[in-house]
DNA sequence: ACCGTAGCACTAACGGTTAGCTTTTTAGAA
DNA sequence: TTCTAAAAAGCTAACCGTTAGTGCTACGGT
């Protein structure tokens, strides 16, 4: 029971890649509706119940990537410097993880996301379960509860920025013009503090 | 094809709504995830195909009653009067639609849409689609191109002022503190033109 | 009365997902 | 080293939502 030094772990961590890698050249290659749980598994050559011990669902095989995006928001906001304000870290961070995603060979995989409805869904929860994450940091962060209306709320527009702002014509403009109107909205919220 | 005055259609939406009337029943009953279509479609005495061409999926079954969220939400766009702006139309239809389904009777039911993910899944998706509608109705009621981003943040804040209020414990006191944010967003948006 | 078609039924399958159970591999104790 | 318990992986067979293919029946318009 000790610290599990080990070849175990690596073991199952190269599984897990090589799941991952095959079913994104797969989809990638053939389309993602196209490849079937059964193909990715066998290309992998494992079975599918392990692939289904690695991954719960096929959605989630595409967003293996993306999984740091929940913690980056949340570090944006508990790791910033002493008296940095809040939204511009938030705005910070946005810019950035847009700028990640809408880079040039990242293109391929979000552009199978557009198709897919099945996908899309499944960001579209992941998304709000992010936000849900990020207003308890926030809400921690400045010592209120967990669920205070003001902080879920920055919190929602905050993922939306994120989502609008990829699909606009002009990302990184659409980041800083979604963020002065979430900006004013906090300030809408804090009349007295502006922290 | 003149006008198809009949029995067919009355036939037809009388096993739509018997569809729709036994699924909710038996979700109510026995929970949605034990519910399988077959037994939906058994208790209803239809065939399972038969269904499926009423109903796209399960989960819209549960749906079926919501079909006019999205109609009176651009409704209160477009349909208001000359001179009323556009905010407090929004938060005035986003109240009433909240009351709504805090309302005793519809408690169950929502109640079980939180408890299952397929159906959280589907509404997200779902009124994410709302506020793509609606953006296009105030972009339109405005004048401006169908994607302008103003636009598209401020549909999707008010999806998200009707979903984070319902789950507020002051639904119609969550409603005036979120639209208080998203009235100061709106007007940090359009900071020449108090529309 | 006749014809075209909309609505519905039935069977069979597909694809994602899970349950049940067996086999292999590994970590740590004896 | 050898043994043991548990983790990891495997296989089979199914469940469930959903769809395709096909045919039948009843209705609406002529």
């Amino acid at each position: 029971m000790p610290v599990p030094t080990g070849r175990r772990e690596r073991k199952k961590a190269a599984t897990r890649q090589k799941i991952a890698d095959t079913a994104l050249r797969l989809f990638l290659e053939r389309g993602y509706d196209a490849v079937g749980i059964r193909d990715v598994a066998a290309e992998a050559d494992v079975a599918v119940t392990t692939l289904f011990s690695h991954f719960a669902s096929k959605e989630a095989l595409v967003f293996e990537q993306d999984a740091d995006f929940e913690h980056r928001l949340t570090r944006a906001v508990t790791g910033r410097a002493p008296h940095e304000p809040l939204i511009p870290a938030l705005r910070h961070e946005i810019h950035a993880l847009v700028r990640h995603c809408t880079a040039d060979g990242a293109a391929p995989i979000w552009r199978m996301i557009e198709e897919s409805p099945a996908l899309r869904k499944y960001e579209e929860s992941m998304r709000l379960r992010h936000a849900e994450t990020l207003a308890a940091a926030i809400a921690a962060d400045l010592g209120l509860p967990p669920t205070t209306t003001a902080c879920r709320t920055i919190a929602r527009f905050t993922i939306d920025a994120y989502t609008l702002a990829r699909e606009a014509a002009d990302p990184q403009a659409a980041v800083d013009e979604i963020f002065q109107m979430i900006e004013a909205a906090w300030q809408a919220a804090t009349p007295t503090r502006p922290t």
